[in-house]
DNA sequence: TTGAAAGCGCTACCAA
DNA sequence: TTGGTAGCGCTTTCAA
């Protein structure tokens, strides 16, 4: 028997749990042990329970998730950290992180620090005041631990147990060097990554180790560096590409190909020998390393390392809900790369 | 004096109001008063103030905003929807977004729904269980009034009291086509927007006005769809443009000129009319829409429309917080656009 | 099979 | 100048 007559002529604006329940003659307690489903619910009558269902229909009942937390301790959120939304490489790894964590219901903060130190600093703590459950850091600084779990990708963190997802930068620069030295090319230049950028080191490293294995000679003199991340937002990886391959030219040519540090720069650099009269590939072939979607409709076509950006986005979540239920997860997941051949590359010219 | 000494030497995990007062002899309330700086605070005396803030800083306190939300019903978040946050297009709007929401300390969730029916219906009821306070819609439907403001760009929701952000379309298309006419351009191609895009009526309206205006035909047979926009994380629309163009030089290139709908699908022609062999902007000119990034990078640098993307975001996010704080703002602001002119264009060959 | 009571961590109101 | 009390909307024992 419905409860007192006003509770069902006047719901109120905000539906609560114990309208719900004066207006069903039960108690709270009832009512909310029902909609929990929590285990103590298979004591309940089902005509009870049904009745419980239909009133949550008939008034469009939804639980107010901030009450219940209160009890529960549980969010359902993680926070996103990026230098910048805007760049195409934090926007895919996003975009896949996204898709494993509507699968789960959770949803997610994007704090975008822009390398300002005051956000650095300050942002981790803002988003655990709003009891994020875990985090992931793209290209972005934690020195100290975080109470909840925490899953890097481009990593440039510090803080202890924190879960990697990094791409096998040595097979990507090697599959990109093997390629070149197919065609013949011997005077290669290089992009070395910006500082602060998380892959920046590794495939650094791994550029000197190819190197040194297929006999290609790394020389400092034609090597350019994208410079500081600091200003990520401000200056393109396109326009320091531009100005890297200008730079690269002005101190003579003398090479035959170049392996950039991204699609980004790749790009630049093209622009940049095109307008300098050289033919890509004809006289200086390029390969990046991402393969973002512009990557297929530049002319010429970009020969390039493709790194599964939205698959990596897609581990990063999954990981990091595995650790927020508990699970021992290992220090670090390493993605393989692709080689993508299109038209930026050719056989040295004789 | 300080409380209990328990309370000194066991600071719990959770530092809490309720431990402070008692660490510092002093009731909940006080504490909250000062530390909310409620009107009320100015009661209080000062050196009881320091205390509270030493003791604050000492136990590194932090305000759980879940239960300050109980019963201030604030949350400091907003919701922003968009079809895909891969995309240039939502990213450089949500970068405008964040700068303004992080100025007001405001943060933001995303939801991507990739025009998934269910994700549209359910989304902004999920969205307001976290109790956010307002919403951004990006290129995605809405039909019902929803409890809180509602800012739309590229709008195409069909509820009431939505407030929108508009480029003037009507200037935009008619810079792009006198500057046409200007070269001595007479056929003109077209590209009409996807389907369910917020710009795709507005535009095509502009592009038959602007038509007549200038006295420049616009004919059915030179104009391509980008078809739906369904697809959108499936298909990019450099890929349909691709399409698009390949499909009209087929049906015999009556044209000299391409006024596309954005940069992507005109990035994606450029390269289609190359790969026919037709020079740009020799044989076609073309002109795009938004100023991407990489518009100035490709080979020939793109001429185009300038939409101040994160201008327009950044207009999004000040105009929401209007509204949360109860201004009353106007229904529409119109944006206008820049011509860029670089390389895609020349006059038509004689 | 259900309900009473307590409490999550905070703010608000009015009294002292 | 400060504190007591109540309550936000929910969950969770434990008792009935």
């Amino acid at each position: 028997m419905p409860g007192r007559p006003h509770a069902v002529d006047n719901p109120p604006q905000r539906v609560t749990l114990k309208f719900l329940a004066e207006y069903l003659g039960l108690s709270p307690a009832t009512v909310s042990v029902v909609l929990t489903n929590s285990p103590h619910a298979s004591t309940i009558a089902q005509p009870t329970k049904d009745r419980i269902w239909d009133a949550v229909h008939k008034f469009h009942y939804r639980p107010n998730l901030f009450a219940r937390y209160l009890q529960t301790k549980r969010t359902y959120s993680i926070a996103v950290l990026v230098p910048d939304i805007g760049d195409e490489f934090s926007a895919m790894l996003i975009s896949g992180i996204e898709s494993k964590l509507a699968e789960a219901k959770f949803n997610y903060f994007v704090e975008s620090h822009r390398f300002a130190p005051a956000q650095i600093e300050n942002s981790p703590d803002t988003l655990m005041d709003r009891q994020v459950e875990g985090m992931i850091f793209i290209n972005t600084p934690l020195s100290r631990r975080m109470p909840v779990p925490v899953v890097a990708i481009s990593d440039i963190t510090q803080a202890p147990d924190v879960t990697r997802i990094v791409i096998d930068n040595d097979k990507a620069v090697l599959l990109g060097l093997r390629h070149l030295k197919d065609f013949g090319h011997q005077r290669i230049a290089f992009f070395k990554g910006p500082e602060r950028n998380g892959d920046t080191e590794a495939r650094w490293a791994a550029v000197l180790r190819a190197g040194s294995q297929l006999g290609l000679e790394v020389r400092p003199e034609l090597t350019a560096s994208m410079g500081s991340y600091f200003s990520a937002g401000e200056v393109s990886m396109m326009q320091r590409g531009y100005e890297a391959a200008m730079m690269l030219i002005e101190k003579g040519r003398d090479f035959t190909a170049l392996l950039a540090f991204n699609d980004g720069s790749a790009i630049g650099a093209i622009r940049a020998f095109q307008d300098r009269g050289f033919m890509v590939p004809g006289d200086i072939s390029v390969v990046g390393i991402d393969d973002i979607q512009l990557a297929a409709f530049i002319a010429p076509r970009l020969t390039t390392i493709r790194q599964p950006l939205t698959v990596m986005g897609a581990m990063a979540a999954t990981t990091l809900l595995g650790r927020i239920a508990g699970e021992q997860i290992s220090e670090e997941t390493i993605v393989q790369p692709e080689f993508v051949i299109r038209e930026s590359t050719a056989p040295v010219k004789c």
